[in-house]
Order: C-alpha cells, then structure tokens, then sequence
DNA sequence: TTGACATGCAACCTTACGGTTGCGTATTGT
DNA sequence: ACAATACGCAACCGTAAGGTTGCATGTCAA
C-alpha cells in the first residue's frame, strides 16, 4: 500500500498511468517517447510502477511491454472513504449555512474554493 | 494537486491525517508525541500537509493548532475515477468468466458481493 | 518577574530520488 | 551474417526529503 502512494506521489508517472490506461499496454520507448527523458529515466518509473503493481510487465520478444492494473488503486480509495465522510460533512454544514440565508459577507469561516 | 499527492506519498503523514481525523485539532508536540520523532520533525511534516491545504493552522496562545480539511481530497478521488471504472471492468470480465460455468472442479460458485 | 512550556529558526547530516551517460546484450529484419 | 532495434546494467550527479541538534523567541501561570 505505501508503494502504491509512493508510486502516485511523481506527476510522471501519474501521466505514464494515464496513458497505459488510454493507450493500451506500452513498450519502454513508447514511454519515454512524449516524455522529455531518456528510456532509462521512463524504465526507473516503470520499475517503480511494477513494483507498486500498479503495472504489469511481459516480454514480447525483444520489446517489454507494459500494461496498466488499476486493482491497487482500490487500496486508495479505501484509505480515502473515511476522509470522503469527513469533507461531506464539511460541505452539508455550508449548503445549510448558505440555505438558512445568512446573507452577506463578514465571516471568518474561510470556507471557499473547491 | 501536486502537493496534495505528495503530501500523501509519507506514511508518517497519513499516519498525522488519521490522528487529526479521529482526535480533532492537535498542537505539534500531540502530533510529535505519539510518533517516535522529534518536534521539529513533526513541525516539517505538519508544514508539508498545511502546503497541500490539507491541514489548516490557528494560533491560540502559544499553541498552534492544527486540524484536517479534507475537500482537497476530492481532487484525488476525481483522478481516481476513470481508473476505478478500470478496475470494475476487471472485476465484471472475472465475475462473468467464473458465471459462465468454466467449471473448474465441481463446486457452485457464489459470488455476487460488491 | 520569572521560570516552565510550546514553538520557531537555522544549520547540518544522511540517504533516496529523479535523471543522465556509457556500454553491453538480446532480438529482429533483410 | 550483420546492422539496426529495444532493452539491461552500473556508475555517476545534483538536489531535495526526512530527520536531527542547538539556541532564540513568545506565552502563560504563579
């Protein structure tokens, strides 16, 4: 599970994770392709990526192919459910704040932006 | 969004998520003391989860506390989504494979959960 | 006022991360 | 066979992350 978050925590390889996702499985050059990097850069993701599970990996002959399996990230949104709980609440105590019509500006309570 | 990643990447601030969730608002020396780690190490951690705007800060005395805000965390269950779709597609190809009698040994598969 | 409490600031240390370069190896098409 | 293709391995580099220590500062209680 740590691996998992770990794995998410570089903007790369989020955007590798999309595109396995969209693009179907992908060979190491094609990785690194759209990537500013060197195929040795995209190969330290990937490996990352494998071993976080998030990507499985097989040899078709002399290219590796990688394809994309979301089942870990199951894991995250079950550590996210009870936080989820948590900003509903935050939001259903605005909506009645704002229903009850407290009209007008001059409150502390910092709660916009979302 | 970045940062919200990122702040998550850290188990140790998972860990100070969890706690602010469950034990409302903390000083940093309630946050430090549970933890094997020295105030400043905390203060760091802390720092990192005010940045991603997941945790909001107030002065009261000479205590700073701290407690959760968990909305931006609506932005990691939105990335989540198309992937989710993933995984259940996954899951329904199994779910499927295993109705339409592969009939391995001869049990009656029960399945049909969430 | 004065001391204990809670924190801030800054420097420092070690290690891991993201990325590169250089070279060696397997696989393929012709 | 042979050259191009696709990759693996290992060393290297700069920087930031996680954590510490030492000391200064603000704040409260008596």
């Amino acid at each position: 599970m740590d691996s998992v978050f770990d794995a998410l925590a570089d903007p790369t390889r989020r955007l590798i994770l999309d595109r396995l996702r969209l693009h179907g499985p992908l060979s190491v050059g094609e990785v690194a392709g759209p990537l500013e990097m060197t195929r040795q850069g995209a190969t330290k993701h990937l490996d990352v990526l494998v071993e976080s599970g998030l990507v499985r990996v097989r040899r078709e002959g002399r290219r590796r192919m990688h394809e994309l399996d979301a089942l870990p990230l199951a894991g995250v949104r079950d550590w996210l459910a009870p936080y989820e709980a948590e900003w509903d609440r935050r939001l259903e105590r605005l909506r009645r704040h704002v229903d009850s019509g407290f009209a007008g500006d001059a409150d502390q309570t910092n709660e916009e932006e979302e």
